[in-house]
DNA sequence: AGGTAACCGAGACGGTACGTCGTGTCTTTAT
DNA sequence: ATAAAGACACGACGTACCGTCTCGGTTACCT
C-alpha cells in the first residue's frame, strides 16, 4: 500500500547552484541600488545567468527580491525577558529601532514602499515578516495579561500596531529621527496612555 | 509706489493654461495608473503638450505628481470641537481612516511608497502634507493639556506618531482593515494606556 | 539462417517512429510556415520528442527539411515522348511551371532561396534535385541531336540551363507570373533563337 | 499664386548623419556576415544609434539591408554598343557574370534568397534592381529588331528571363561555374537556337 | 515698429531595460 | 545507447520610456 509518488519528476532539475547565485546578485544589488534601480536584467549579469532562468522561478522583481531580502533577514528579533513587560517591549522597540536605522532597514523601508506598486510584495512582506513580529509581540502581551501587569481588555491587534506603527511610520518620514529618546518616550507614552487619571 | 520688480522678465511667460493641463493630466493618470506606471510620456501626450515643457518645470516625477495631487486634495481635514478633547480626536481619526481607505488613501500610500525611492518626493510630502496634520493635532493637544484633559508630560511629537502612525502603518500593510472599530478601539487603547493603573 | 550483425550494437536502437514523426512534423511546419520561421523547437513540440533527438541525427535545419521535403516530393517530373523532342520539351516545361506555381513551388523557393545561407543545404538541393532533373534532360537532349532535329554542337550545360534558368528565375522573382503562355514563348524563342536567319 | 506647402513640417527632422551611419554599418555588417546573421542589434551598435532609430525608418531587415545595398551598388552596367546587338549582349552578360561572381553577386544571391522568406524584400529588388536592368536591355532588343539584326516577333519579357535566368540560376546553384566560355556558349545557344535551321 | 528672448508643440535622437523566443547543450529518469 | 523532459547560458527580438536635442512658430517685453 505505497502511496503514489505525487509528481513525476522529468527532465533536469532545477539548479541550486544558480538560485543561489540569483538570490545573492538580488540581495547585492538591492542593497547596493535600491529596489527601484534594481533590474532584472543586472541581476542575470551578476548572477551570470540568462533572464529567461529568473523569470522562469520568480513572477516579479518584488518576489525576487523579498526572497533574496528575506533568505538573509529572515531572522526574528529575540524578544528579552526581564520580568517587567513594560520593560520588555521598551528593549524590544529600542532593538527595533536600532534595525529600522541601519542599512537593513532602509532596504525595508523600500521594500514597504514598493509595496504599494505590487500587491504581490506587500502581501508577501505581511505574511513573511510582519506575521513573525505579531506572533512574538502577541506572546509577550498575553504574559502581561497573565501577570496583571497590563489591561486585560486590552485589543491585541490594535495594541501591536500603536507600537509598531510609530516606528515603521517615522522609518517611512523620517529614518534619521528614530533615536532611542523618541522610542523611550514613545513606550511610556502609549503603556501610560495620554489621559489623567 | 509699486514694488519694482524684482526680476527682469523678458520673453514669452508661461503659459498658465499649458500648466493646468500638465497638472490635471498627471492627476488623472496617477489615479488611474498608480506612481509607476504613470510616465512622462504619458501626460505630455494627454495635456497635448511637449516632453521637454514638463521637465522644464518640474524636476522629477515625484515632485509632478505630488503638486498634481495636492493641489486637488491639498485641503485639510476640519478637526471637530466636542468639548472632549479625548471626542475630538476620536472623531478626527475616524475621518482620517476614512479619507486613508477611499481612492485618496490608495493616492497617499502610492506617495509614500514612492517616496522611499525619491528623497525629493518624501521631504515634500512631510513639508506639505504632514506638517499642516501635526499642526492642527498639535492646537488639540495644547487645548487638552489647559483643560487637564491631558497628562502634561506628554511629548507633543511621540504623541502625534502614537495616533498616525497606526493609521498610515494600516494603510500600507492592510489597507482593507481600516475600519471604524479599529480606530475606536486605537483612540482607547492610546489615550487610556495599556497598563494597569 | 540469420545474418551475423554487420556491426555490434549495444544500446536502444534508434526508434523509426520517432524518426517519422519528426520528419512529418518538419514537412509540415515547412509547408505552414516557411523555412525562416520552422524552428527546431516547434519540430520538436509537433513531434513529440526531445529537441536533443533532432540535433543528434540532422546536423543542421536546412538538413533536416530538405530531407524531409525529397522525402515526400522526390518523385521526378515523367518526361513525355511525342516524337517531336521541341514538343517533349514544351510539354515538360509547362509541367514544371504548373509544379512551381503550386505550394510545392514555393517550398522549392525557399529552399533554393535558404541555401544561400546554408551551403549544406544547396549543396544538398542540387545533389539530390537538379541533377535528377539534369539527367532527364540530357537523355531528351541526345535523342534530339541523333535525330536531327537540334544543332549538334549544342552544349548540354548551358542549354539545360537556358531551359530551367527562366523558369527558377521566374519562381524566385516574380512566381505569379509563370503562366502557360510565358512557357510555350520561353521555349519557342529559345529553340528558335533571338537571331534572324 | 503660391502652391501651399504640401506638407507641414514639425518636430525635430530627421538626422542625415545618422542615416548615413546606419546604411554604411548595414552595408558593412551585411558583407562581412551575410543576411541572415546581420541583426539590427549589430547595426545600431555599429551606427553608434538607438536600435528604435532603425525600426522607425525601416519596416524590415530587408528594406534596411536592400537600401544600404543598392545606395552602393545601384549603378548599372553600361551596357556597350558595338554596331552588333548579338555581340552588345555578349559583352553585357559577360560584365553581369563578372558582377555575380564578385563578392557583389555572393550579397545579391544572398539578398535574392532572403527574399523567399520576405515579401517586402523581393518586391523591393525586383523593382529597384531588376527594373532598371530589364529597361536597360529593351532599350537594345529594341534597336536589334531595328535593324533587322533580332527577329521581329520575339517577346522583350521572356528575352530578357532568357539572358538573365540563366545566369541568376547559376549564381544561385552553382556560383563558382559562372565562367567566361559558359557565358559565351550561353549567349550563342539563345542568339541561335537550339533547332536545325 | 522691430528685436529679442523665453516659451511652446512636435518629434527625432542615443540609450536602457523590458519580457519573450529560439538556440544548442546539459542533466536527469525511463526504456 | 537512445529517448522525452525540461533546465540552462546566451543572444536577438521589437517595444516603451527615459531625458535631451533640434526644429518652426508664438507671445510679450524692451528698446
Amino acid at each position: 500500500m505505497q502511496p503514489a509518488p505525487s509528481k513525476l519528476k522529468r527532465g533536469r532539475p532545477r539548479s541550486a547552484k544558480t538560485k543561489a547565485a540569483i538570490l545573492e546578485a538580488a540581495f547585492d544589488l538591492f542593497r547596493e541600488l535600491g529596489y527601484s534601480e534594481l533590474t532584472i536584467e543586472g541581476v542575470a549579469a551578476r548572477a551570470q545567468c540568462g533572464k529567461a532562468t529568473i523569470y522562469r522561478w520568480w513572477p516579479s522583481k518584488g518576489s525576487l527580491v523579498l526572497e533574496a531580502f528575506l533568505g538573509v533577514d529572515g531572522a526574528a528579533l529575540p524578544y528579552p525577558e526581564t520580568g517587567s513587560v513594560r520593560e520588555d517591549f521598551r528593549r524590544q522597540m529600542q532593538l527595533l529601532a536600532q534595525l529600522l536605522q541601519s542599512d537593513q532597514g532602509k532596504l525595508l523601508a523600500n521594500l514597504l514602499g514598493s509595496g504599494q506598486q505590487d500587491p504581490d510584495l506587500i502581501h508577501a512582506f505581511r505574511a513573511k515578516f510582519l506575521e513573525a513580529r505579531r506572533a512574538e509581540a502577541a506572546r509577550i502581551f498575553h504574559r502581561g495579561i497573565r501577570s496583571g501587569e497590563l489591561r486585560p481588555g486590552l485589543f491585541l491587534e490594535t495594541a501591536f500596531d500603536a507600537l509598531y506603527g510609530p516606528l515603521f511610520f517615522r522609518l517611512l518620514t523620517d529614518r534619521t529621527r528614530l533615536t532611542p529618546d523618541y522610542v523611550d518616550a514613545l513606550c511610556d507614552g502609549i503603556m501610560t496612555g495620554f489621559t489623567q487619571h
